[in-house]
DNA sequence: TTAGGGTTAG
């Protein structure tokens, strides 16, 4: 059973796989119910990629039930199921009842929290686990270089990569040079991913060439990243194929530099020369991009004419910019659709009650703060780094 | 057969 369930995993058929567990535990006999360790893992696979809260709640009361709860295979994988679903505490719960914690168990933990958008608890963690003499491997670095780029804590990222390169036998594969090189980019430091990227020469895979082509997008260095991009297609050793990532990059860079038709022909290129379909990400950097150069009709028109429905976020990025050039007219009717989409976001009430006060138009903005009286604004919250160490306030 | 790694629009 064991055999099968892992076929329908890898294969994506989460479904077929919980229906054979729960028939297999259904017709039980007694203490010979044919379930083992390894079939607890399968399964708790199969609930994470479904995002089943309550299966894994019953599978981990089953573990109990079966006494596999001393089993670090199993006690790691309830850490990451409990997180890839957002339940971080009931995550950190199961590691705290652990008996022995080892480099993978710690990594899963620190991996929650940099999922479920707390960098700063996974750096903390990070730093607990040094304290209890587990060592980190290549695995945890990477995922910890993820949370100082997600902060922005160049000291932090700059330690850790001194760490790895002085450490006696430790091996910086690829995953990890990439996400060295997505720390720095994120961070500010754009030179210093740059002379990463360099150095890698021929050992380079999309992802590398995607997170240096974003990076010079994300510090408006636009040449810099559409050259990178024409070259990884057009090396003579070794092509490099993008892929949907890649030309996220490309837009964010055409979006940062103004170049409108440039970026719709490589919306369009993705498509016909790759067989990419662009997905909701793409449409968004391109209204950004219209937006930016003040294009809003155009932008409007790109965004009810999209093969896709628009989300908030599409709508909101338009709404930024109607409030931003004093559209009224048009910041109204982008309003109204996000009131539909998501009528509790207080920022899309505040912009527009800004917008109507830059012009003069105080009744309707006192009509849009009364609408708003019952949603609750989400605090601002901004962090400084001082000795490696990352402070965050809230305002 | 046993657990962990992302590059993603505002």
């Amino acid at each position: 059973m064991n055999a099968i369930l892992k076929g329908h995993v890898k294969s994506k058929s989460t479904n077929k796989a919980l229906l054979l567990f729960r028939n297999t535990w259904r017709r039980r006999r007694g203490d010979d119910c044919s379930i083992d360790s390894y079939t607890v893992l399968l399964v708790l696979k199969a609930c994470m990629m479904r995002s089943c809260e309550e299966e894994i709640k019953h599978v981990h009361t089953l573990v109990l039930k079966l006494g596999f709860h001393c089993i670090v295979f199993v006690q790691t994988m309830l850490v990451n199921a409990y997180s890839g679903v957002g339940l971080v505490k009931d995550a950190h719960k199961v590691f705290d009842e652990m008996r022995e914690r080892n480099v993978v168990c710690w990594t899963g933990l620190i991996s929650a929290y940099v999922d479920n958008g707390r960098p700063s608890r996974a750096l903390k963690l990070f730093r607990d686990m040094q304290m209890e003499n587990v060592e980190p491997d290549s695995v945890t670095v990477t995922v910890a270089l993820c949370a100082c780029a997600d902060l922005g804590a160049l000291e932090m990222g700059e330690w850790i990569h001194s760490y790895v390169r002085h450490k006696r036998g430790f091996k910086m594969d690829l995953q990890l040079k990439n996400a060295v090189i997505n720390m720095y980019a994120k961070c500010g430091d754009i030179g210093a991913a740059r002379r990463m990227f360099d150095d890698m020469g021929g050992s380079r895979n999309v992802t590398t060439w995607t997170s240096m082509i974003v990076g010079h997008a994300l510090h408006g260095q636009a040449e810099e990243a559409l050259q990178l991009f024409e070259e990884m297609r057009s090396r003579k050793h070794g092509v490099m194929v993008p892929n949907d990532v890649t030309y996220i990059g490309v837009l964010m860079a055409c979006s940062h530099a103004g170049l409108v038709e440039e970026g719709r022909r490589h919306l369009e290129s993705m498509s016909k020369e790759y067989g990419l379909s662009p997905r909701m990400a793409h449409y968004g950097c391109m209204v950004d991009l219209l937006c930016r150069r003040g294009q809003l009709n155009d932008a409007y028109q790109f965004v009810v004419d999209m093969p896709i429905r628009a989300n908030a976020v599409v709508w909101r990025t338009l709404l930024g910019a109607c409030s931003l050039q004093g559209n009224i007219q048009l910041g109204a009717k982008v309003r109204s659709q996000l009131l539909a989409l998501e009528p509790d976001h207080a920022r899309d009430n505040v912009t527009m009650s800004n917008a109507y006060a830059a012009a003069c138009m105080w009744d309707a903005k006192e009509m849009v703060r009364a609408q708003m009286k019952h949603t609750r604004k989400v605090p601002g919250c901004s962090s400084i780094e001082l000795e490696s160490s990352v402070h965050e306030f809230v305002s």
